[in-house]
DNA sequence: ATGCAGTTTTGACATAGATCAACCTTCATG
DNA sequence: CATGAAGGTTGATCTATGTCAAAACTGCAT
């Protein structure tokens, strides 16, 4: 008697109904058989291995992508090359919006570790999302908050001091890894300094100083990518009231 | 014989379909009956003048507005009062989208000279393209467009020197207000430097340093709020390659 | 185990842009 | 037309953060 290896392709139907991250991701609020609609267009892309990429600038859209497991970074490039990180990217959150206005993707989106996603083809999201308004509304909900986030970055990268931008960037990690159960208090860095750098307009030699000076201030433990947070009110207060907020 | 002047309300509908920013606008792409259509849930707002809120952060989001003429700046603002401007908004543009995620508008949106707006109930939107594919997709694509500009603005803050900030910022106005059918190389400044330094993550100061630079490179005339753009190929070269963009 | 490339830390020094201050210009208002 | 408030320019100085450099650490690949 022989064992038959059946043959998969590299995509497989994904299952949002089953999925732990359902109430975090594009299926939340939606009814059972409103899910099962959303399963039959969403497929499960084979893992990506760290470094990998999920899509390129300039590559033409025709998927969002949400991510199922691992960590991402996105980079949006100038044209000399300097590339700056507009954004990290964690279980549950969607992926790929800034390329509908153009049909293009505008950024490089990147695997930090291995990671897995499912698949979206957006013609289709758009045809279920006309039937099915919760699904359109948390579509429409979901965009408007990486705008908001966007204006968040603004304020950030305009208006605050280095070890500000650092703090509010830490209890944003913190919150996330909270939101998907994690601990809010002691998490591991997936990207490296120069990548949180580049994301908060700052060197890797300013952001290595501004965290053992936070290390030293007894605010948090680091060592090398893990994080403690040590006094999460004192993170708070650095980012809200940085004594009369002098810039730069 | 006596002339009635009529009351007429606050709001009245407005006309998409004799309207000149049609295709700048929301109505991109329509065919007629849907522009009717469009019509039907659109009100035209009573004026603004300078220096009037079309909304303010936390209010709560009943609506869109679309620019219809004026000028507008959006900002956000920190717990501390800080506050960073977002964005600065022309006809035909799309005004409010923030809001969405949360319900609440989460920037004040002020007029920075007598403008007018037509407001778009946003529950009526939603239904609306449920309808016509075509108003979903342009939406859509409107949404995606502000947070691949979003992203543009990241990378401003993140990764360019003053001078090139400014260079970047003079190039957009440039392109739009050409969008517009107006000229791309003078025009009038909306906003204060304070308000431009405030969006370029800059101090004024350094916004009239900065133009004061340019005027006597040859490269812009500045007057007050006018300017003048006479080598934009300069400006585009500052941008695009500032020799080995050494940052900060 | 060993070596090597990539990452991180730390120090010394340089500088872009902030801050402070004085003065000038423009424009709205009585 | 006068007056004052807001906005803009310019100079002198300060400082946060960038730049450069060296050394230590980490972890993958032989």
């Amino acid at each position: 008697m022989s064992t038959v290896i059946p043959i998969v392709s590299h995509t497989l139907r994904a299952a949002c109904s089953s999925c732990s991250l359902q109430e975090l991701c594009l299926p939340a609020g939606l009814a059972h058989d409103e899910l099962e609609r959303l399963d039959q267009i969403v497929n499960k892309k084979r893992p990506l291995k760290r470094g990998d990429y999920l899509y390129r600038a300039g590559g033409s859209l025709q998927s969002l992508y949400a991510v199922r497991t691992g960590f991402f970074k996105s980079c949006v490039m100038h044209d000399d090359g300097r590339e700056q990180v507009a954004g990290f990217h964690m279980a549950g959150e969607l992926l790929g919006m800034d390329g509908i206005g153009s049909g293009k993707h505008m950024c490089d989106t990147v695997s930090l570790e291995d990671s897995e996603v499912c698949e979206i083809p957006f013609n289709d999201l758009e045809k279920l999302s006309r039937d099915i308004p919760t699904l359109q509304q948390h579509f429409h909900r979901i965009m408007s908050r990486e705008i908001a986030r966007d204006y968040g970055v603004m304020l950030l990268l305009g208006s605050m001091r280095a070890e500000e931008r650092l703090a509010a960037f830490l209890l944003n990690l913190s919150q996330r890894f909270a939101a998907r159960g994690y601990s809010s208090k002691s998490f591991l860095l997936r990207m490296t300094r120069n990548e949180i750098g580049s994301y908060l307009g700052l060197k890797l030699e300013t952001i290595s100083r501004a965290l053992s000076h936070f290390q030293t201030e007894g605010i948090i433990a680091v060592q090398n990518k893990s994080v403690e947070i040590k006094d999460p009110d004192r993170l708070r207060a650095m980012v809200s009231q940085c004594a009369g907020h002098p810039q730069q």
